[in-house]
DNA sequence: TATGAATGAGAGTTCATTCAT
DNA sequence: TATGAATGAACTCTCATTCAT
């Protein structure tokens, strides 16, 4: 969460970001109620006028957060997307780079993907537009002749962006492997399956 | 959600009934902090002592309520479960038989599904605890032989929780599939994978 | 307090005795507000609508047991009172006589004495005029010559009511003497005082 | 009870301290139970909410009341301690002055004593303690030859402090004596009687 | 840039009491 | 004589938010 020192008379944007990072990690750790804007102040070490000398209230806080989120997670959505005409070869590769994008992000920022996927009112929005995009992407790729013909992508991107959830919601209890592990095994169980070949 | 007609000094079980499944749905649309005592017994047609008539308070009628939802999960999970030395010939139609009673609870009880994997302050160890039991089954099928040995079975596991959980969270919106051609594309996708054979 | 055995149907009046020694008991033990009506019909076995059948409200039970205190402690009163131009020879006997007869009161009846004497909010008024009895006896017989003049028999009457709250309010917790003794020994203490002759 | 002008904006320790002020006379007036906070509030001038910027809650408030009640008792009991060997000629003199102490801590805070000695449901606690304490010094005064071996120091105690609370609550009512006198009345009355000599 | 002090608005909860049977 | 069911009227407490400095 990068240094988190506390001085006096610091400038402005040093309190508003302690302010955010400080938001950040409670939102994610105890939930929007929970979250009380005088236990925020208080562990920034500034009073309650201050919150509102850089927010405009709770909710304003809150909804800059989902909104960085957001952009992130979009970020790395459009790098994932696989252009079209790829090479058969190549295209495991890619699908591999793009789950490792996600991966890396949800493991550098584990309370700001906490909020957005967990946390925040619009966790399901934010779900069901990832999901869309992957979908539009496996069914190109699906009538490109990458994959099976017989297979309900829906199924896949639900599957896919479910597991990525849990592993958000999950991540600080288990020991994660490294983000490109992790996403060539999940590129081989969605690409293979599990049943003895 | 059965019949909810308000008559006039009803029966205290039929109050109290009312109450419950219209709790339920709200606690499931609206969340718990954005669910007021005062709403449920407006909607109710009765006053707010009468809540307190039959649940101690506001807290403990939601966690009845997700109390009962364990209890239904857990019945479900025990019929789930695959008996050793199962012939390998009929493990794919037994996945497919527990998926689609998950499928089925899940349609049958969206609001109260909702809530346990989706509002509960204790979602989250309640999908833990659901996905420890399908890794422990899928653990002991794969030393059984009947799945792939290079595959990390926590993985998979994570992603049948995951599916679920988006599959309760969208299925309001998306016009579904009957639960066992449901489940039956699941165990496809994670037995065969989407790769072109 | 007497049987207090519940029986189905009982008659109006044992109900209404029942819940009258039950509220004595509660109300000397907990204090007015922390006497609920629901708990004294809980004790009872009945439900609070029979409460209404027998008392107008909850206070106008609390003012019937403090009527009924205030009656028994005026008959005692009376009794205590010492005749005119009584012989001095008898004096200390008769005092002793009177006293012993509020301390057998007290002890007979604990928690009605402890409801008039403490509980009630008009205990402080009970006591006054407690006082001014005693008082107005005592002046009467300062001035026929039986106590000394220069005595403030304010203080003595505050005194002995002090003294009689006190022991109402610690009897249950102190292993107490007979009566007989007890205002003999009051009587010994407030006629001689403890100095050494 | 000191000067409670009321000030927009005032310092936050009047604002307490006039809460406090206020709450005491209340207490002492009304009781627990029918002292509202919302009327002590209204009548410092300040909206609920900063009651409960200075104090927990109500019950908080009313056991810092006692406690302070309690401490400045104990003050005043300490000094009135007969200190070993005391000239026997002293005895009587110090006596007085021990419950002169008491008096006059009585009358300057008539509101805070009346809490203490009569609203608190530690009152009886509080007054068993006090007793017991003059008790240990009596009986130690009556081993050391002071006082008349045939009399029971338990009644003598019981008395005393039963007259401090008469004197507690019947001051407001009657015009006092001043404290010095009435502890001299006092101690007259234990130590020689009344009885004609 | 910052704060000490205060508040509007509302939430949950309790309790004595009553209606209809 | 009794009750199952329900309620009016409070009350305590919380929290995001703002004013004056």
């Amino acid at each position: 969460m990068g240094q988190r020192g506390r001085k006096k008379g610091a400038s402005g944007e040093q309190s508003r970001g302690l302010l955010l990072s400080i938001a950040t990690e409670e939102f994610a750790l105890r939930g929007y109620h929970e979250t009380k804007v005088s236990s925020i102040v208080e562990k920034a070490g500034v009073t309650q006028p201050t919150f509102y000398l850089y927010f405009e209230n709770k909710d304003a806080l809150f909804q800059e957060l989902v909104h960085l989120f957001r952009s992130r997670l979009s970020d790395y959505t459009q790098k994932s997307l696989l252009e079209p005409g790829i090479a058969k070869t190549f295209i495991r590769q890619r699908i591999t780079e793009g789950l490792t994008n996600f991966f890396r992000f949800f493991i550098e920022e584990p309370h700001l993907a906490s909020i957005g996927f967990l946390v925040a009112p619009q966790a399901a929005e934010i779900k069901d537009q990832l999901t869309d995009q992957i979908l539009a992407n496996l069914i190109a790729e699906q009538q490109a002749g990458y994959f099976r013909k017989d297979m309900d992508m829906g199924i896949v991107a639900d599957s896919l962006v479910g597991m990525m959830e849990r592993f958000i919601a999950t991540q600080k209890a288990r020991t994660s492997k490294k983000p490109e592990v992790l996403a060539d095994e999940v590129v081989r169980l969605f690409l293979y399956g599990i049943a003895e070949p």
